[in-house]
DNA sequence: TAGATTGTTAATCGATTAACAATC
DNA sequence: TAGATTGTTAATCGATTAACAATC
């Protein structure tokens, strides 16, 4: 079990983390390599690889304990603790976040959100209020929020990524199409759904001659 | 001016492609590879060894034509065809995408959406009519669709898959939290955002102590 | 014991970075 | 010409895969 594990192996916890859970309600007590490697689509040695660098490990002709691995693989993704967070920019997406409601099994609670549009302050979506963008540094500051998420356009981003770290926020989950330049020592997140819509479309082009 | 692109490549072009774009707003006519890099906080080299696979190259001392790389990156990206797409789910995820609008500018047409629920059936999002779920393989064959969209819960994630490809869908995007097993020449490109959240949470819970 | 499964060590592969040559 | 910038070839690095040993 190491500390440090690669970018990959992080990104494919969270697919194991779903089949396990879906084993544990299953009441599946132990579950092989290979078993999870098939309904992944992965190779079986690389689950091996991933399940080592996360958990204890498991026993050879037996499998790995669900329970343990479900547990092991929560703490390596952080999923132990909740934070808070704040949300700037209450337009399509980031009303569809504030909506969502899932991330809250992720450990995120997004507190309130953010908007410099005063026809949209005021509102109320999913029980979170969208405040006027001119307290959003106050605000990080007295609850102590440490993740900001962007959902402002591209011009935005980085002057709203700046109030966010000067507030003291030191991670940032940023949906703006935008590279933001931060400070060392934090994190800032890029969702890049251009990227896969790169992929898709010339995916589509090379079947389609 | 390669065919074959690498993941990683096809990734940073949209950053390239942003920065390019407004570069061509302020009417700059050359750009030098660690400009690029600069702004977007990669390191020169790589800069040109992506440019180098998509473009047919810049001038010594001179640097890239803008706009000349902004045509080539788009070629590269797709985005110079438009395809049809259909979205199945219209919970908060599936409306914001509907919502959202701003796909066009990637070459992504949503024609319709589908839901199982008869309670959202028949309601507009955007100009989009939501239809019954049973309604779904008949529209893609007629309109020939190639394009699906997938923000419905886990549970009916492969299901709807199966569905969509057997219509002639060959390029899947999925927002479910699900691995979906498709045959050979079909692409799925899933959206894994509870990867990114888990690297917010591990730099947090670093961070903190 | 034999066989299935995990875990470790080595080999391969691909992407990034470095060094340097080419060019305007 | 000199200097800046691109492009190419080689070295490094990290992740994946393969081979095989360890274990129950």
């Amino acid at each position: 079990m190491r500390e440090n594990l690669s970018t990959q192996t992080l990104g494919r916890l969270p697919l194991y983390l779903r089949l396990l859970k879906e084993k544990q309600n299953d009441a599946v007590e132990y579950v092989s390599s290979s078993a999870l490697a098939n309904e992944l689509g992965l190779v079986e040695i690389q689950v091996r690889k991933d399940l080592a660098a996360v958990s204890s490990g498991g026993r050879p002709k037996v499998g790995y304990r669900v329970s343990e691995l479900v547990r092991d693989v929560e703490y390596a993704l952080g999923y132990d603790n909740t934070y808070d967070a704040v949300l700037v920019g209450a337009g399509n997406l980031g009303r569809a976040l504030l909506s969502y409601g899932g991330f809250q099994a992720y450990g995120l609670n997004i507190v309130a959100a953010f908007d410099a549009d005063d026809a949209v302050v005021g509102e109320t979506v999913n029980g979170k209020q969208i405040l006027p963008v001119h307290m959003l540094q106050d605000l990080c500051k007295r609850l102590q929020i440490h993740i900001g998420i962007i959902t402002t356009p591209a011009e935005c981003a980085q002057s709203v990524c700046d109030k966010l770290v000067e507030s003291g926020v030191i991670a940032v989950w940023n949906f703006a199409p935008a590279h933001l330049a931060v400070p060392a020592g934090i994190l800032v997140k890029s969702e890049n759904m251009a990227a896969s819509l790169a992929q898709l479309s010339r995916h589509l082009r090379d079947a389609m001659k």
